[in-house]
DNA sequence: GCTTCGAACTTTAGAGTTGAAGTCTTCAGG
DNA sequence: CCTGAAGACTTCAACTCTAAAGTTCGAAGC
């Protein structure tokens, strides 16, 4: 069997600090308070939707058709959108959501039909089965969520909640949103 | 042109207290505070992502392979990861890893030599053309970060910090990283 | 030294996505 | 009406990723 190798190869996953560490090395007019933010924020994030992903997947259920869950919850009562308001809201082409609600009303988690008051639209629409899937991956999420904040106190979230809100408002205001497709994921 | 239309197919795009109020009515459970934590950080990540996509793709380069030049930055001089290393900390299987190497070194921003060491192992290499498109990028994401962050002073920005920092900390605990694989974006 | 096992990477087939072109429907004008 | 223009969705080809083989090389056993 290969020796663990010295050459070059593993040096074994960098910690935040040294990721941080490494980019002041080569980029002396970095702030480190401001990357410590913004690399804590990204790692968080990535490693929290490795989290809902398995959570998601227990219930046979991928992380893409959980996003289309709960854009349809989100919308209220009669759990209705169209592909391409879908689409928009996911930051995906038209074309993506397509295949996407075909796969999804197959498994009976929506329904397809056009709008006959208007029959260019198509609507698609939550299904029983699809509001029930959405509770079931809601209760693990919530239940991994709260996990997850269990060190903070309630000042603590409080105030968390509030400097994130601000500064998405930031980001939502400065980007007017120019079609609002996201492009990879970190 | 169709009128704006009534026909259940826009509803506008909801904010994030409209989204939270949403899920409150139809999981009673649900605590406010921390889904307004959780929902904030996931909304500003994808923003960033966005706007990070749009910084990267004037440089020509795509958020994916800006991934691979930070990953090999990262590792230090002399710049150099195996395919596997990098898969890993990318969180791609080792195919995907092979064809974006393919890619990134006829763009000239890597080089992929066998290690003359131990013939098994394959060294990706960052070029001094992908180093410096590394900085460039860097360079027009500080200042994105850093204007981002305009509204937090010292204070506040150590404070988040901190605390982003804890809860990764109990994710990166939690979860003894069971091979990493993330499985998609929000 | 030949064989066997394991490690690291590549290849292949299939799912899912994008961007561009195509279809169908509605509305407005002549 | 009949035509033109625009909107909403779908179809098609090219690309990227995953999962599962396949290939090549190195190390250990007999």
């Amino acid at each position: 069997m290969p020796e663990p190798s010295d050459a070059a190869a593993d040096a074994a996953e960098p910690s935040l600090e040294e990721q941080i560490a490494a980019y002041q090395r080569e980029f002396q007019d970095l702030d480190p308070q401001v990357e410590q933010v913004v690399s804590a924020l990204q790692r968080l994030n990535r490693r929290m939707n490795v989290a809902y992903g398995r959570q998601t997947a227990t219930l046979g259920l991928s992380n893409a058709e959980w996003e289309v869950l709960k854009a349809l919850v989100v919308s209220g009562a009669p759990y209705q959108l169209g592909p391409g308001e879908l689409a928009k809201r996911l930051g995906l082409t038209p074309a993506a959501m397509t295949h996407r609600i075909d796969r999804m009303a197959n498994e009976g988690l929506v329904t397809r039909e056009r709008d006959e008051a208007n029959r260019v639209r198509v609507i698609v629409e939550l299904t029983d089965e699809g509001r029930e899937k959405w509770l079931e991956a809601m209760r693990l999420a919530s239940v991994f969520e709260e996990d997850l904040l269990q060190d903070l106190n309630g000042a603590e979230r409080h105030l968390l909640g509030q400097v994130l809100t601000r500064l998405l408002r930031r980001v939502e205001d400065a980007q007017p949103d120019a079609d609002g497709r996201l492009s990879d994921l970190d």
